[in-house]
DNA sequence: GTCTATATCCAGATAGAC
DNA sequence: GTCTATCTGGATATAGAC
């Protein structure tokens, strides 16, 4: 019971750095799991084995399976906005967004990338009641909102279709199981398959 | 204790009939749970009430609820086949494909459409080891890529993607979560969605 | 805040009468 | 084969000591 001789301030950064850097690990821990198996088989017991801490204390910091989920989801939002800061000005709208489709694809192929939660899950409808998830999504969105109608008042995308569903497009092609799928078979690389699902995606399947 | 009065043949036949009935109905609500909420959030509880029979009396039918599902995955892989049979001879292979792809998407939209088991779940390995499923997916697989080949000799299909890659589109195409987040935005019709998805797959994002 | 141990619930599967 | 009632395992979440 001695305050005074300890300084207050420095310590509590510490712990406070401490805290955070066991969350990351937490947060690395269930998106790593997220990708591997998805919300549905992940079981918070795996989370705590793989952080090396238990079970209880995971419910200190998170409130529920569905905050754990979250979290990782924000953090991969975040990522994103992280990574489409570094895109060169320079660069024209269509080419910006391959960039990030290219980019989130290495990200699945590196077993990082959180699957979509299906329309009907909890985890669905504990995500729309969750601001800082709903807040990095619609920045994101935005940023891409915008890029995708440039690119298509430029002529680099086709501009029959409404923006909402190239939007939908490239979010759905950036967790598109076909990676997954020729990745399992083992006979290409993963930047072999990278180009592939990224041609098919912005060139079609039909010949030139 | 009269066996003889009553011929038994009829009986039998007629009981066959109930009992293979009762199992079409099984497997199509079976289908339409899968269809919604996936396989780990389908509960054979859900089952058995939207049958209407009870929980056990469907383990009668089938051994567990791995088999349920496998059972609807055969079932939609042998409506796929009937549906390849009516196709005209006359059509191209790229054609064929196209219809395929359409066909499977306006299933998706009236809710009848599995979605693809992911890669680590118990039903995948549970359906790798049903003859009556792979022998299915076979027969299917190979339909489709011979038109995938012919297609890609005939300069309809970009010959620079593997057939494998292709096939795993079609597939991938088929259970497209786009289509439904397009559906849920309600401002669009089933048959608008389906050909701006139908144009990404085969035209590509870009402009021509 | 971290732990061990436990409460609570729920879903898959089964027992046993009819 | 169908039912009611039950078993059982496993998963989320919590209690309570330290």
């Amino acid at each position: 019971m001695k305050p005074a001789l300890t300084p207050k301030s420095p310590k509590v950064s510490f712990k406070q750095q401490m805290l955070q850097a066991r969350e990351e690990a937490i947060v690395q821990t269930v998106n790593r799991l997220l990708a591997e198996k998805g919300f549905e088989a992940m079981t918070v017991d795996e989370v705590a084995a793989g952080v090396g801490i238990a079970k209880a204390s995971l419910y200190k910091h998170f409130p529920s399976k569905e905050d754990l989920a979250a979290a990782a989801m924000v953090r991969v939002l975040h990522r994103t906005q992280a990574f489409l800061l570094t895109l060169p000005p320079t660069d024209t709208p269509l080419a910006k967004l391959k960039a990030m489709v290219r980019w989130a694809m290495e990200v699945q192929l590196a077993g990082e990338m959180p699957s979509l939660p299906s329309q009907n899950s909890s985890l669905r409808a504990n995500l729309m009641g969750n601001q800082a998830y709903l807040e990095a999504l619609v920045q994101v969105s935005d940023q891409l909102g915008g890029w995708i109608q440039a690119a298509q008042k430029a002529g680099q995308i086709n501009p029959q279709f409404p923006a909402i569903a190239v939007l939908y497009t490239l979010y759905a092609r950036a967790c598109d199981p076909v990676l997954g799928f020729l990745q399992a078979s083992g006979q290409h690389s993963d930047s072999q398959i990278i180009d592939w699902v990224l041609g098919t995606c912005f060139e079609g399947l039909n010949a030139r």
